[in-house]
DNA sequence: CGCCAATATAACCGATTGTTATGAAAATCG
DNA sequence: CGATTTTCATAACAATCGGTTATATTGGCG
């Protein structure tokens, strides 16, 4: 026999509260709808719920069984309730992020657990991808929101994308690398040490191609490509390589005193760090919040480097 | 927000099955109803529960939140079904049954195992009490069922009652008993000995006094009561005392080779045992099933101490 | 015995739920 | 690429349900 999910509701506010007038304040509804609802149910089960003529009202067997079933449906239906609240200001949800490895692990990975600080209960899931990965992802609805660098003409998509920090890279080297010694290194320099390149398939790696060419490399010496974030920096620890990377991955791990940007201006590509996500993708508050809290984290970020420029004496 | 527990149900279900018409049938439902159920979900929310122009259907991440609610309560609601109609059948509950403690002790704990062979989702609430704690435990309806004797006579009250073993008492003692080597015990050799005294309130202990004046005793050497069936039993092992006790009882308990009956006739008591419930009960077909289950085994050990004494030569 | 509180009943109305019929959009397939 | 088929959305309508207020009954208690 199907029971009607709101009887059983009713019900259990009863037993609980220890009487029909009682549940139904409970629930907020009048005594009489609550008590029809019980001599409804008692009719179609042809079984009491309630032991009559007995006040404090004290429910049979059957009764207190089928009160218990109404109670873990009372208790997901404020759950529900709760969900949808929390979802609308952005407290609950699930926000899932794309983006590429280096940006990610150095920087992203960090923000995350700051807004976390504040969102407890939004729980994030992060894929790895470059723009193309990215763009398929969130037009296939995998993913809310990708954070990658982009060409800045690159537009007219059905993907909104704000800008958050313009392009800038470095040519990143170990702590003890022997560039680092000269007073002015040159751009020739940079061709006698191996290289390290980055993944395949990153902008990174265009920005190394291109830059080298421009140096008039006809040839570079690739000795590592392919690895994560960890594992360049790893590398870099013992081996006087070189590589490129976004000023602010490095600048981001100053602290760990591993790897340091030389002082050599090379170009800036025609590419922003960007936040994307569909124009069209359903209201996801915890997102929008989670990409507010990147934009502004990378806002502070800029200040730290602009104070940090003005006090250390970088390149030229 | 209060969203109507139905609702999510078919949400749920629309989830689970992977697309409207699916949810729909699975419900046993027509598919525009639940169509028009999502739409009106949406509506209210505010927010989509479904990636729009995709299909196979894609639920958002709060769609899948909601969907998860929903799935609790429908698997609430199958329970809630499933217990209704083992309710109805005697197959799951809970039987709330009273009885005097020799024989819950003796005979019908063995008898409850027995009957969760076949019913082992009945649970069985077991207390201890003389007739009047058992009928004023009916009336308020804390037991379901008594167990006890009651003088025959007895009737009139708003309880039902079944007959199901004529009283008849027999002298008990320990295995060892010196009195057991006699050819023909005499009553006069009763008041030799100490006895125990069943519990204060039982029937037993009136039995026992109008039997011991019976036989023109004045005074009796009561040494020891008020223990339960195994204190009693524990007791008689060691101590060569006697006590009267339920025929069934002793029988029941003669694989265990710790006590016996002496043969020797007493009056049987105008008493029965027999299983009282309430008239006006609300229907309980576990507890009627129980009950029949009792009834049962007492008729089958009635033939089974009919066979044994027509083996055993008893007294006289 | 009579009052008070709690529950049951009655009468009414609007919202909701179900139905069938039908249109629109998407996927499938030759 | 167009036809076909499947699936979802919409429309219109009937019936029921679930809610309300007003009122009668009933059980508990002084």
């Amino acid at each position: 026999m199907k029971i009607d999910e709101r009887h059983l509701i009713q019900l259990a506010a009863v037993v609980k509260a220890g009487g029909v007038t009682e549940g139904a304040a409970l629930l907020g509804l009048s005594q009489p709808a609550v008590s029809r609802t019980l001599s409804m149910l008692e009719g179609r089960l042809g079984e009491p719920l309630f032991v009559k003529g007995r006040r404090p009202l004290q429910p049979t067997p059957l009764g207190r069984a089928l009160a218990d079933h109404g109670q873990t449906m009372l208790a997901a239906s404020r759950k529900a309730s709760d969900t949808v609240e929390g979802f609308r200001v952005g407290r609950t949800g699930v926000v899932r992020i794309g983006g590429t490895p280096f940006f990610m692990d150095a920087l992203i990975a960090g923000m995350i657990a700051e807004f976390q600080n504040s969102h407890p209960d939004v729980r994030i899931d992060q894929t790895y991808g470059y723009f193309s990965d990215l763009r398929a992802a969130l037009k296939a609805d995998q993913i809310d929101l990708a954070i990658c660098p982009i060409d800045i003409l690159d537009e007219g998509s059905d993907l909104e994308f704000q800008e958050i920090l313009p392009g800038r890279n470095v040519v990143a080297c170990g702590v003890t690398h022997p560039l680092l010694m000269k007073r002015r290194p040159q751009p020739a320099d940079l061709l006698d040490f191996p290289w390290v390149a980055p993944p395949p398939g990153s902008p990174l790696l265009a920005d190394l191609r291109s830059m080298l060419l421009s140096f008039g490399a006809t040839e570079i010496k690739i000795r590592y490509s392919g690895g994560s974030l960890l594992s360049v920096i790893n590398y870099m620890k013992t081996a006087n390589a070189l590589t490129i990377m976004p000023h602010t991955v490095v600048f981001s791990l100053r602290n760990e005193k591993a790897i340091t940007a030389l002082p050599i201006n090379i170009a800036h590509p025609e590419r922003a760090l960007a936040i994307l996500k569909r124009v069209d993708a359903a209201r996801a508050p915890a997102a929008d919040q989670f990409a507010n809290h990147v934009r502004s984290s990378f806002e502070k970020l800029r200040h730290l480097i602009k104070r940090h420029e003005q006090s250390v004496v970088w390149g030229n």
